[in-house]
DNA sequence: ACATCGCTATATCGAATCGATATAATGGTC
DNA sequence: GACCATTATATCGATTCGATATAGCGATGT
């Protein structure tokens, strides 16, 4: 799950752990605030799989060569790489390490993001769905169909109506998220119409 | 988190591993759909440190009645052990285990839902305010305004206004879940009141 | 009569994630 | 130049999840 929306970032630029924590927050906000815990251990992972590279952040910006930049860079960046070649064999001086993701990485990213196994749970289709620009126009539709079936099915199976059995409290828990829930579905269906639309819009206007 | 769930539900009635996890799926609902991946490790723990204690399920509810509980009636409290019995069998399934809290779990109990660590996130919350009746007044509201607090410096921290920097499809993600929040604030609003207006009747009106 | 399906029920495993903590470089401020 | 916040990587133990294995038992069907 984790490793999607790693994937999902360095489709766009390569970033080092910090950063894809920050944007995780930041971007998507309340959804997805991963600890470092989940994180380094993820971007090993995928390290070890082929899915990304890492680098050493020195040369960051340039998208093309690998490491051992001729010395044109500033001085503080030189200065960086000798640190890091003075400690023996690891790379574990306490700098960046930046990731690139591998066309390995790119197929996995796609491969996670229209199956990616069962995980219908909030986290897992609002990270998808935030990602969903990559997925043909169907497997969008199918990806909200799929959700909205899911939730319609969770509110079917909750014991509907007043329920005196239940304190106060917890009712007012359960109402509440089944408002919710209900809420959701109704987003899901303003998506779905927008979908459809779209996919009839380009199937009566087809390519030129 | 788990542990405080189990205790919660057993403050009631003793019960067995598959029923705690069909209260937590039908009470809770759409919120606890807990595994028995969490639920047998979590009872052997808690068997372990003596806070719960396993019994075959032929002598149960000796001195289990409501006891903390409030006056629900006798008559829905012996429904309720009726019920209990009935449904599952009288006689021990398979090794069947029915759990019994003891006082060291009551004390637990209390301890798990006033602080419990941090765990700010959305389940640990709410499965808190589900057990609310067992805190005092006062703890009630402070737990509110607690996640209320937390809730508003999200919300805050979260760059608003509109963002063209994201796809629709994410853009419409944030936003939703920014609703999402929103809505949780104004309905703990309307609970903060409800306990405002309730701690003032106590103070207006003491005891007699 | 018996086969077999589905629900009840307990249990364990590996993997993912979390929260806490350690460590260190950098940059700003007084 | 002492001090402190931020940036940054890394690891640890504990918790939780999802999958899977196992059985007893009640219907339902043939």
């Amino acid at each position: 799950m984790l490793d999607m929306a790693i994937l999902g970032l360095l489709e766009e630029r390569d970033l080092h752990g910090y950063e894809i924590r920050r944007q995780l927050r930041d971007h998507l906000g309340l959804l997805a605030n991963v600890s470092f815990g989940s994180i380094y251990p993820a971007l090993t992972r995928l390290e070890k799989s082929g899915a990304v590279v890492a680098t050493d952040g020195s040369s960051a910006s340039d998208r093309r060569t690998t490491a051992a930049a001729p010395p044109t860079g500033s001085l503080s960046g030189e200065l960086a790489v000798l640190r890091a070649r003075r400690s023996p064999g690891t790379r574990s001086r306490r700098g960046k390490k930046v990731y690139r993701i591998t066309d390995a990485g790119r197929q996995l990213f796609a491969e996670l993001l229209a199956d990616g196994g069962a995980a219908d749970d909030a986290r897992s289709f609002s990270l998808r769905l935030a990602f969903a620009r990559h997925l043909a126009p169907q497997a969008r539709l199918a990806l909200l169909e799929r959700r909205r079936a899911v939730l319609m099915q969770r509110l079917g199976e909750t014991e509907s109506g007043a329920r005196p059995d239940l304190d106060p409290y917890a009712r007012s828990v359960v109402e509440h998220t089944t408002g919710g829930v209900t809420r959701d579905i109704n987003w899901l269906d303003s998506l779905i119409a927008s979908e459809r639309a779209a996919l009839a819009d380009a199937r009566a206007e087809p390519v030129g």
